[in-house]
RNA sequence: GGACGCUUAGCUCAGUUGGUUAGAGCACCUGCUUCACACGCAGGGGGUCGGCGGUUCGAGUCCGCCAGCGUCCA
């Protein structure tokens, strides 16, 4: 066994067993019809992406999950991938192209999706790489593509099958349309942002009463030219002698429009009157539906005013076409006023500009099993943690409007409709949509495909995403999915996201496993995970969403570097609280090194105290325990880790993993490295007590790297080793991990029964230490080693600190600690264990130490004043429970003898 | 407008079913290169738990109202 080096260096280690497993196939998802599986399918992030704090924490978590559950003894699968993510990707190649001075439409559909595919080949596998430095273990060799030919078959699958259910159909619908990537957006990727705008107030003149007028107000004015009525509410007196009126279109091409009467109108908003634009307002469409209105488009699908918005706004930009309407109303007299007015404009998610209600052709989806996919949450087949997120999804799914599925874009999958050449496609009727010889829906399109053209447009992204579960296991082909496990990992155990994408992904996924996997099967065989985890949102030190356009993310890589891949993983966990957001702190990460470094050196001293013992199993080490040598430190520290452990065991049931490593940190740190490895300096000195404790540290050093390395996996791996536990070179992955009862049974089986009252007595024991401590340290004396102390105390307590008075000695800095009957003068500290003296009686300064005294003197006063008013309290003696009513006399007790300590001392002070 | 979350030490956050004197990390102050670790050790200062009211013998914890911040939905 090599010597351990003074400090750990992460990034060799990392390197080492990062291609020592994956050698192995360590990470490989295996069918084990003897274990319990345990599945994960990673959030497959975008081709385009590189990887985020958002990602680390994300894949951290998943890597945690999947790890601890191979130390569990299950079969576990972490399947990673990626999405081609339509608008992101199309959107960066085509950027790449615009430096050439070129779009797709010069290099066509089939160049520039080849130009899409050689990006995506070049750059797309970046954010896995960076995974893998990350140490996820996923298994690689299974890595999907949502646009890999056997996934889009099943995209396409799924469309057909929809279709022929009768969930598919085309629609001319008004629909949230990105001028800027000039493709339908489903409600879900427009994000209301509020904009300081101006609202204008406008006047219309009477047709049949010139120099009269209606007016109305708008933020929108270069929209006037598409106005085809006003409306006004039926019951609305002050318009009722209106009603049936036409008035002049103040903007455009010159008209006349009908004053019209409407229930939907909001008497309360503007003027009461509405100026009616149905190509270019959702509600206003409605309305002119309602009355058979024309529309009148007057932007092109890029945002530019066309001809029908009159030759002045022609050609302009949307929000140049505002100004210009404004200033054209203005000097035309129509304008009446403009006041400044904050609204709610809704934005494309991607491109971050105010998207356009269109009234345009496209493929919807009815969704499917919505009521299923309610009760599988609400009846907790599938548990969402933190569960307040069910009612958000719930809520969703009572709301839930048909899902806009096109998408005018090249770069996704292709929808697998064709329509016969010559049909007017601008003019469908339902009947020529329900005509097989007219529009034609299948898998490999018509035989005939010469007489056919196929249909534009893809898929939106998420309507492939939505079937990760199950199409990333060979589904719906029967070959590759049972070549891939699908049978035995679906449902997949636990899913971890963000919140932002509960109704992007979480809710569609639970809707399509519930629809094509194992039809006729229980609601429990269909869903497609049972837990969700969802993870929170990482905040800048300013409480802002991290993102790339803000600058605000540090690179998770050039963390990797300075804190490496355990110390990050170990930091980013430690502050990601269940469900709730989370600021991040590089001093975090910095503590997760620090705490690496220190497992580290806890290990390095092990091996330099003593050669290593069997230590292939945990029976082994107990075996080698003499129980019968134990001292309180003994019992107290294996009653501290079996304790961890429960606690480790409960935070991963409930999926409190920031809570588990703090527990973890709490122990080893404190408990173990701060107490045990202190007095097991003494004990290594003695031939008595050295096999014994050197046994101790082997045992929990074990089951803390076991329970630390889902969390820090390469530093516990190579320690692991180094310590002598693998055996027949196994990896610490292959080794079961005990929980708390099995630990436990072990120990009970190989004669090792805790002494619980171990661990008050040891607690005492600091408590001593840190007074002894602290009385030095008010002398000055902090430093020195050769101090002397005496103890006043009763038999009892004595015998405590006689037992330990080496290692006691030891951490007090002391060269003696005696006992007497009686000290004078010396300055003093009451403790559990008895009144401790500093041998200083020669040099103390009597009026500062009676200061001392009186200050403590005086606190415990006032805690006596509250126990006795309590226990005065006639109320709290005869309603407070047994137990505490007990505690609280036990209390006063001891605060009163210490008082009376105190005052003694302080008597003998003169 | 509706729903949810948050408000505890200078900062970031813990605080299980109400029960002794409210914790951690970082930061800060003091001392220490003590034979695992200065990525460390020891000691210390620092909080009327956002406000008001209620329930209770007892409230950081439960209830109501209010304020501020944040997120989602309309």
């Amino acid at each position: 066994m090599a010597e351990i080096s003074k400090s750990y260096e992460a990034r060799d280690v990392e390197k080492k067993w990062y291609a020592a497993w994956q050698a192995a196939q360590a990470f490989a998802g295996k069918v084990a019809p003897d274990k319990e599986p345990y599945s994960i399918v990673m959030p497959p992030p975008n081709v385009t992406g590189v990887l985020t704090m958002g990602h680390v924490l994300n894949n951290s978590l998943q890597d945690i999950l999947i790890r601890r559950a191979r130390l569990e003894g299950r079969s576990a699968l972490w399947l990673p991938g990626t999405d081609h993510a339509g608008i992101a990707t199309q959107t960066v190649v085509e950027r790449e192209l615009r430096k050439q001075k070129k779009t797709r439409r010069d290099l066509g559909r089939e160049k520039f999706l080849e130009q899409v595919w050689a990006w995506r080949h070049e750059k797309g596998g970046i954010i896995l790489e960076q995974l893998r430095r990350l140490g996820a273990s996923c298994d690689w060799d299974r890595a999907q593509f949502t646009m890999d030919p056997h996934y889009s078959r099943a995209v396409l699958n799924v469309f057909v099958d929809l279709y022929g259910k009768g969930h598919i159909y085309r629609g001319k619908r008004m629909v949230n349309w990105c001028p800027a990537s000039q493709t339908a957006l489903s409600d879900e990727e427009v994000i209301m942002k509020p904009v300081n705008g101006a609202m204008y107030r406008v006047r219309y003149e009477l047709v049949d009463a010139p120099g009269h007028y209606i007016e109305v107000k708008t933020t929108r004015p270069e929209t006037i030219p598409g106005d085809v009525a006003i409306a006004v509410h039926p019951a609305d007196p002050r318009y009722a002698s209106l009603l049936g009126k036409k008035v002049r279109r103040p903007l455009g091409p010159a008209a006349e429009i009908p004053i019209i009467a409407d229930n939907a109108v909001d008497r309360e908003f503007g003027t009461g009157a509405l100026k009616i634009t149905p190509a270019h307002d959702k509600a206003d469409f409605e309305v002119g539906l309602r009355h058979k209105l024309p529309t009148i488009d007057v932007l092109r699908a890029d945002g530019v005013l066309n001809e029908f918005a009159g030759p002045e706004l022609a050609g302009l930009d949307r929000f140049a076409g505002r100004k210009l309407a404004a200033e054209l109303l203005k000097a035309s007299g129509a304008l009446v006023a403009e006041e400044p007015y904050a609204n709610n404009v809704g934005y494309s998610e991607r491109a971050d500009v105010p998207i356009e209600p269109r009234l345009t052709w496209q493929w919807w989806l009815r969704y499917p099993r919505v009521e299923e996919a309610r009760t599988a949450v609400r009846d907790g087949h599938i548990k969402f943690h933190p569960e307040r997120w069910s009612k958000v999804y719930l809520h969703w799914l009572e709301n839930i409007q048909d899902w806009c599925i096109s998408r005018q874009l090249w770069w996704g999958h292709r929808i697998p409709v064709w329509y016969r050449k010559g049909l007017d496609k601008e003019n469908l009727t339902p009947a020529d949509l329900g005509d097989p010889a007219k529009v034609h829906v299948s898998l490999d399109g018509p035989a005939d495909s010469e007489n056919w053209v196929q249909e534009d447009d893809v898929l939106d992204t998420w309507a492939s995403s939505w079937l990760w579960p199950f199409a990333t296991m060979g589904w719906p082909d029967p070959a590759a999915a049972t070549s891939a496990g699908l049978d035995y990992f679906y449902p997949t155990t636990t899913l971890v996201t963000g919140p932002d994408i509960i109704f992007f992904w979480v809710a569609r996924m639970i809707m399509a496993g519930l629809e094509f996997m194992r039809p006729g099967e229980s609601l429990e065989r269909r869903i497609p995970f049972k837990h969700v985890y969802f993870t929170g949102i990482i905040r800048d030190g300013q409480g802002r969403k991290m993102s790339k356009s803000l600058g605000n993310s540090p690179d998770p890589l050039d963390l990797i570097e300075k804190y490496g891949a355990d110390g990050l993983r170990f930091g980013i966990v430690s502050i990601a609280p269940q469900g709730q957001d989370l600021r991040f702190q590089e001093d975090r990460i910095e503590s997760g090194k620090n705490f690496c470094n220190k497992l580290w050196n806890a290990c390095r001293f092990r091996q330099m105290s003593g050669e290593a013992g069997d230590n292939s199993s945990l029976a082994a080490i107990v075996n080698r325990l003499e129980a019968k040598k134990f001292d309180a430190d003994d019992h107290a520290i294996l009653d501290r880790l079996f304790a961890t452990t429960r606690e480790v065991d409960r935070c991963f049931q409930e999926f409190e993993f920031s809570a588990a490593v703090q527990a973890m940190y709490g122990f080893f740190w404190n408990d173990f490295c701060d107490w045990y490895v202190e007095v097991s300096k003494s004990k290594l000195q003695s031939p008595e007590t050295k096999g014994n404790c050197l046994t101790i540290q082997d045992l929990v050093l074990r089951q803390t790297l076991l329970l630390l390395h889902p969390v820090i996996p390469f530093i516990t791996e190579e320690l692991w080793q180094q310590l002598g536990y693998a055996t027949a070179g196994n990896f610490i992955e292959e080794t079961r991990l005990e929980n708390a009862s099995q630990l436990a049974t072990t120990s009970m089986a190989g004669g090792l029964v805790l002494d619980r009252a171990a661990v008050a007595a040891v607690e005492k024991l600091k408590e001593f230490i840190s007074k002894a401590r602290a009385l030095k340290a008010d002398h000055n004396l902090a430093s020195r080693r050769d101090v002397r102390f005496f103890v006043t105390t009763s038999d009892a307590h004595w015998a405590v600190l006689a037992a330990n008075l080496v290692s006691l000695s030891r951490m007090a800095g002391a060269v003696e600690i005696s006992r007497r009957d009686a000290v004078d003068g010396a300055p003093a500290v009451v403790t559990l264990l008895g009144t401790l003296y500093l041998d200083l009686a020669s040099t103390v300064d009597a009026g500062a130490e009676k200061v001392r005294l009186a200050r403590e003197l005086e606190q415990i006063s006032k805690h006596i004043a509250g126990t006795e008013a309590r226990l005065a309290n006639q109320a709290f003696v005869s309603k407070a429970p047994p137990a505490v009513l007990e505690g609280a006399r036990k209390q006063l007790a001891d605060q009163q003898a210490k008082r009376a300590e105190l005052e003694r001392l302080l008597k003998s002070l003169g």
